[in-house]
DNA sequence: CGCTTTTGACCAGCGC
DNA sequence: GCGCTGGTCAAAAGCG
């Protein structure tokens, strides 16, 4: 591949260790000269998300070429072992996807498939619970052994509402048993109970190699929500960061003691 | 006691 | 028609 992502390398000092400040501080350093600081590394921060999501789009982009090269260049069958297995896994059409199989079979699904959607989470591999948050109730139905996978299938229902047709199945991925993929069937017939506990999406989190599990989940993905979470995560990381808590906090202390604030 | 989970049984679709 | 497979049901068990 000749994407060169890995040859743009960033050096950003986010100052967030606030005994190194304490060393090369002077006397005038004051509080303003921080504020600038701090513009300058916001400054470099949105620089490298923007080149972040550059090259996500030039990734993705050259991941469908490939893809496409290959089905094209490799024996037809493959294609169809492709198209068949996407099938068998019960994708299909909420999403951009190329390829859709609602008119593929001469005999309609069994049941609607419509408003079906596939989630992949990232989990803790010692975690051996099928459960992925996404802030509805879930009441678990069955749960099965499938043929193509040794970890059991677990069926869920929606108990938030009693008349909710909302169905989802989740399992463990064959290729990496730390995701579980979940596929939602149905729609919510009720207002969403929590945004709370939604768990992030895989691709935010974690990397796979299977190309088709890529391909499926960069087209669930839009670009605009990737540049969203990615500054929502980047947010979330530093304010987690003791270190950053650390600087803030004698950041504030400092201005309070600067001022003679009258609660001291 | 009520809700959830577990798990074996049952059913329907599909391929041969 | 038969066997395989995925999906669902429902009784029993577990849990707070």
């Amino acid at each position: 591949m000749d994407t060169n992502l890995g040859d743009k390398t960033f050096s950003i000092d986010l100052n967030t260790n606030p005994s190194l400040h304490n060393t090369s501080r002077s006397p005038h350093d004051t509080l303003d000269e921080k504020l600038v600081r701090m513009r300058e590394e916001n400054k470099k921060l949105v620089t490298m998300l923007t080149t972040v999501c550059e090259n996500y789009n030039s990734l993705h982009s050259h991941l469908i070429e490939l893809l496409q090269k290959y089905f094209i260049h490799n024996e037809e069958d493959n294609f169809n072992f492709f198209l068949r297995k996407r099938k068998a896994e019960g994708e299909c059409c909420e999403n951009n996807s190329d390829i859709h199989f609602e008119e593929a079979s001469p005999k309609r699904p069994r049941e609607i498939t419509t408003n079906v959607s596939t989630v992949c989470v990232k989990t803790n591999p010692s975690d051996q619970t099928s459960l992925v948050k996404d802030g509805y109730n879930w009441r678990k139905y069955g749960q099965k052994v499938t043929r193509d996978n040794p970890y059991p299938r677990a069926y869920y229902k929606c108990s938030f509402a009693p008349t909710c047709p909302v169905k989802k199945k989740v399992q463990r991925s064959i290729e990496d048993p730390s995701i579980l993929v979940a596929v939602y069937e149905g729609e919510h017939n009720h207002p969403h109970p929590s945004q709370a506990e939604i768990t992030v999406p895989l691709v935010n989190q974690g990397v796979t190699t299977d190309p088709t599990f890529l391909n499926k989940l960069m087209e669930d993905i839009d670009t605009n929500s990737l540049q969203q979470h990615l500054v929502e995560q980047m947010a979330s990381s530093l304010t987690s960061s003791p270190s950053f808590t650390a600087a803030v906090a004698a950041a504030i202390s400092g201005k309070i003691f600067e001022y003679d604030l009258p609660f001291k």
